[in-house]
DNA sequence: AGAATGTTTTGAACGTGTTCAAGAATGAGT
DNA sequence: ACTCATTCTTGAACACGTTCAAAACATTCT
């Protein structure tokens, strides 16, 4: 039965992550959270290959709970100002736990190496089911998005959802006013420079905005 | 007589940047600056107080070069786009010695708490510099970039030169391609968004967004 | 010159993340 | 019940960044 050992590699997350919320990256150290789990230092290694696969954890756990207030969040939302602030609303409030330790979780995550990258392979499951809220987002919206944006838009709007963890991480105001001021003045912005597609001259510089987009990325 | 310290202190820095280059940040241990500088590690920290602040060197130096080199490329070019593409290239240009290092030193640099940290207080002087550049690019320009624009728009592409930054550091292709072509697909396209403020529904969204990205930054 | 003060240099020591050889516990097959 | 292979668990050991008391050196004052 390989119950007993997932226990055991539950515990050691639970109490990882625990901590992390309570005091910090820094100071919950390997020997610190395998003690205040009662197992060996090796004992942890032996589930996570590092501290970052713990960080890792976390990033998964609160991805999944994005996940599911956000959905709960849409219900009923129509507009796409809306949602969008729904959206991005929600994942502050999943993430502002662990606002202390937000720093430390980034510098962590930007490594490449690092199995907590938002753009790496270890991360692809959570990246998919966090691009799937903001698909979720753009889809349901009425009156719908243009078609022709609906395609690159969530990844987009995803793309800026990291831009705005990121500003949130720099947020020092209480309670990270500035990032909430920042989300509901940048969506109604957002749903506005859309709408400005329709508009002939712009829209050739949407098109090719979107072409560069694609071609950078494509381009191996 | 300061030489003599001075002396010490440039050894130490150079070995540093040295070794940072040709075999990586993580390899370049403070033992082996040490070591191969012919001093102890302690004195190595009696100069810089922590690997970071090694790194702030290596910081400072780049965005010195950055602005001999982007001042240069400037001369003669008039049009926005081709000075745009000027300051963007010869970032990359200054950068392209430290790619391998790249992630790690971004880790380093995102960390609110380091010396490194772009928007912190120790590279007031380093990020002055570099937005100098930004504000002579866009000042020296024919035709002129609208007026409304031309107060917050150096510091805008300031923060977009982040940006690129950030993608070449996860540009992976050889002489990091994809970066350039970013770049080149990149700067007409702000050039021709700028022109369409013009517009008078786009100048309203125009406005909006600055008086936004205003409020969020003067709200301390 | 000698004392006093300030600057520079040293290397051992600390706590950290991580590794690993060795040992326990478990379970399957006979 | 007794192997034997697999899965878990342990704690000492390693290299790292960093600290610090002490020593060496330099400078200034009397």
């Amino acid at each position: 039965m390989a119950a007993k050992s997932e226990q055991t590699r539950q515990l050691v997350a639970d109490v990882a992550l625990k901590m992390f919320r309570e005091v910090g990256f820094e100071k919950t150290t390997m020997r610190a959270i395998a003690q205040e789990a009662g197992v060996s230092v090796g004992n942890a290694y032996y589930y996570f290959a590092s501290k970052d696969d713990l960080v890792q954890e976390l990033y998964i756990q609160v991805q999944d709970e994005h996940a599911v207030v956000a959905a709960h969040a849409l219900e009923g939302v129509q507009d796409l100002v809306g949602r969008l602030k729904a959206v991005l609303h929600t994942g502050v409030d999943v993430m502002a736990p662990y606002h202390q330790f937000g720093s430390d979780f980034i510098a962590t995550a930007i490594r490449p190496s690092s199995p907590v990258n938002p753009f790496g392979e270890a991360s692809t499951a959570a990246r998919e089911a966090s691009l799937a809220i903001f698909r979720s987002a753009v889809e349901g919206a009425s009156p719908a998005v243009a078609k022709k944006l609906r395609r690159d838009l969530p990844e987009l709007l995803w793309l800026a959802h990291m831009g705005v963890a990121l500003f949130w991480v720099y947020d020092r105001s209480e309670g990270q006013r500035r990032t909430r001021k920042l989300i509901d003045g940048a969506a109604p912005l957002v749903a506005r420079g859309l709408s400005l597609a329709k508009i002939p001259g712009v829209s050739k510089v949407f098109d090719d905005a979107l072409g560069l987009v694609r071609s950078v990325k494509e381009d191996s």
